[in-house]
DNA sequence: CCAAGTTGTCTATGATACTAGACAACTTGA
DNA sequence: TCAAGTTGTCTAGTATCATAGACAACTTGG
């Protein structure tokens, strides 16, 4: 493919127009393997570094990721995340047709500090579990949690979490059937190396901060969380009114 | 203006984009003097240079035409195409005083899907010829169209159209002297990114999609077609009676 | 472990895009 | 006639686009 006559549009954005078009169109699904850099140049008649820039232009908009020594693929397009008085993550998966799953990284023994005693109603000091936990959704990292309970209240909810996988299935557990959120603070920022790993995501990528503290229905505080979502992976949907 | 994050669009592409919608939008109308370069330049941030460069597109393509020491002026009219039983691309556009053009693109061999061969008389699965042209007039694309006929009936065609650069000739090779137009269905839509390039239009651009079947004097289907028209550079006539 | 296939990175070259400034050639209206 | 405004042409420098080849780094399957 030469440039069209000089037709004022580059080659590598025509190459990326093609392909995502092939992912508007069905022809390439979320999480299916395009063809290889060479076959690509190929098709569109152009050479391999052509299509790189293409390819990285889809990147560096969250269309596709590049698996070095395997292969470039198809991204999740963004989870819809509505934040609602009623936030589960396995419901809000499911509801989107995708799979949730849940991996428990570690969990351990803490004492609160006066901000998490503020939080879960605590003293200061009180024994906690904390739990290190990652969200996927099809086999994607959304997010990473940090999840402090009170060890009082809930002994060896790291073993319950781990065994469970669902932060609503380990509290019914506890006798907990049903819960709700309390406040909600949302913030930027950029990934730290450790949630990189975790969410496998490049260094320097946005993440959303959310904080929030989950109530029963009498309003006493069980759990307090903090969140890290990779940004270019959800999108949380606020609903007014 | 600075090229806009590296879009992939040329600056001078962008500016000529937006003088040919004025026109199209009517904001300048045949006839009609364009701002001065420097004014241009002014208006899109942009070296005098970079206008130059837009004007040219234009001017070869005849919708503009500069005239020096006194201005640039508007010369685009839309192109008259009457939709009747004899329609014929080259001789509808030459009637208008313009040089007609046909160029392949490509041409496939493919089978009949149940439409397909409903339309061309044909049993699903039987061999076509598949032939992707541009039509043009004094240059400027005018149509895109994918034509497909027996290959039975019509062994080589793609060759013989690239040779002729004319359906009614490449017909005319095949012993077929004259022919008329069955049904015709026309809708419109937005252009894609391949069609795009090949009309020469900037993304959104709204074009006219024409199926229609040719048929023999018999009344015989002999080739059916997807036409896509750039919608401001064509006007379908309808005769009526 | 190995071979094949993949993406990542480097260097290099030529063409094109964009900016900048200057001046020539021409038209228009006062 | 003259001044102002217009398009046409030239030189020059910087950045991006596109091609080309080579090799490193990595994954996958046998």
């Amino acid at each position: 493919m030469q440039d069209t006559a000089s037709s004022g549009v580059a080659l590598w954005r025509l190459v990326a127009d093609g392909i995502e078009r092939g992912i508007a169109d069905g022809r390439f699904s979320a999480g299916d393997k395009l063809p290889g850099e060479m076959e690509i140049a190929e098709t569109y008649r152009v050479n391999r570094h052509t299509v790189r820039r293409a390819l990285a232009a889809l990147a560096e908009r969250g269309i596709v990721r590049a698996e070095r020594g395997s292969g470039t693929y198809v991204e999740a397009q963004k989870l819809a995340y509505p934040l609602r008085s009623r936030t589960r993550f396995s419901e809000i998966v499911g509801a989107e047709g995708r799979e949730p799953q849940g991996r428990l990284i570690e969990a351990t023994d803490d004492l609160a500090t006066r901000e998490l005693a503020r939080e879960l109603g605590l003293k200061v000091g009180a024994p906690l579990v904390r739990i290190e936990a990652i969200r996927l959704a099809d086999r994607t990292p959304i997010c990473v949690s940090t999840t402090w309970l009170s060890a009082e209240q809930f002994p060896g909810a790291g073993e319950v979490f781990s065994a469970t996988r669902s932060m609503t299935r380990m509290l019914e557990h506890y006798g907990i059937r049903d819960y709700r959120r309390g406040a909600t603070r949302i913030t930027a920022g950029i990934v730290d190396a450790t949630d990189a790993a975790r969410l496998d995501l490049p260094l320097g990528r946005p993440i959303l901060v959310v904080d929030a503290t989950d109530l029963n229905l009498e309003g006493k505080p069980l759990v307090t969380k903090h969140s890290r979502f990779a940004a270019e992976r959800v999108e949380f949907l606020v609903e007014n009114g």
